[in-house]
DNA sequence: CAGAACATGTAAACGGTTACATGATTCC
DNA sequence: GGAATCATGTAACCGTTTACATGTTCTG
């Protein structure tokens, strides 16, 4: 159902068509919220404006059709957005790779986490460019640009910065990776 | 692919069975890493044990049986974990809603930022609580533990950071709420 | 004119959720 | 003895991914 609420969300800032609407997804809003592919954005536009909350608003060169949300798209958007939702599955491969660190040794653990402080840090460039770049452009500095850049940004600094203090555990802890493989702390049963 | 994985990651820390694997899912690592039910669990334990990945340690009471993992379980988890990973299809609905934000009036954009600080207070003292919990009862300091927690700790405090400063945003910008029901600022077509 | 980017779609396979279903043990 | 909790499983449905499939427009 979020996908739905997704692309309406998205059609409310301003209209777009599948191809667009698939670019934004691969860009911010997948790194931090949520992800679709073009193959599941295309059937859902055209069940959303069957069902009359959104419509084509232009059919341009290419195939291309801009849809445009309609008043009961935005109303409907705005009664679930309303409706408060406990903390529903989550999921984040990225996440759980940091959550199962203390499988490999140290050494293993320390570059990941050094691989995850310049990921983050590029993401956190990328965002900022982004935003600067929306600026420039005239785009929204207002409403979903602003919080959504503003949230990833706290987010990925909050990341690099407990890499850099997970790195300094690990060094400290005698014990670590006591999972990883072959390793004598580690009976096999 | 990842459900697998996070199995093994956890059956790595310590043997269990699928009820405690359900609950451990349902509690931390279900918030902010990656989400199953029981119905997803069970039958993946299954598959794991058949692929020889985990083994049944024990048969309890109640039909009770204890996974362990075994050594070509670990050697594949790390494997997978010193794989790189490009940020793979992310999805929190919990963030989708705050990027939606703007389609909502100030006030009522305020009143979900002020439910997410005391939601995200919550959680940031329910993890804050297990982990001492945790340290009380001789459980694992290192590790898992004490690195997830953490990140938990770090990333509900950025949101609740952020939270506060799109409030002062909000409430500074005189064109917020543009995609708001009913407003002369938003044309229907 | 070739290759990149634009642009849309469908189908099979897979992963995940909800609902159904059952029974044992513990606690009060 | 009844309720809560422990404990495991299956099936139908729905959402998501991967792969297939096609054609257009722009740029160099």
């Amino acid at each position: 159902m979020s996908l739905r609420f997704a692309l309406l969300g998205l059609l409310n800032e301003r209209p777009a068509s599948g191809y667009d609407l698939t670019r934004r997804f691969a860009q911010g809003i997948g790194s931090y919220a949520w992800d679709a592919k073009h193959s599941q954005i295309y059937p859902e536009l055209k069940k959303l404006t069957e069902a009359g909350l959104i419509e084509i608003a232009e059919e341009g060169a290419r195939g291309r059709k801009t849809y445009a949300i309609t008043a009961d798209g935005r109303a409907q958007l705005r009664q679930w957005l309303l409706t408060p939702a406990g903390n529903a599955g989550v999921r984040n491969e990225y996440v759980l790779r940091l959550f199962l660190l203390s499988a490999l040794r140290r050494d293993e653990a320390r570059t990941i986490l050094e691989h995850t402080i310049e990921y983050s840090t590029e993401q956190l460039q990328a965002i900022t460019q982004d935003f600067q770049d929306s600026v420039a452009d005239g785009g929204p500095t207002r409403g979903h640009g602003a919080l959504a850049a503003q949230y990833g940004i706290r987010v990925f600094q909050a990341t690099i910065d407990w890499a850099h203090w997970a790195i300094e555990q690990i060094d400290a802890d005698p014990g670590f990776g006591h999972g990883a493989d072959g390793c004598a702390t580690a009976p096999t049963r």
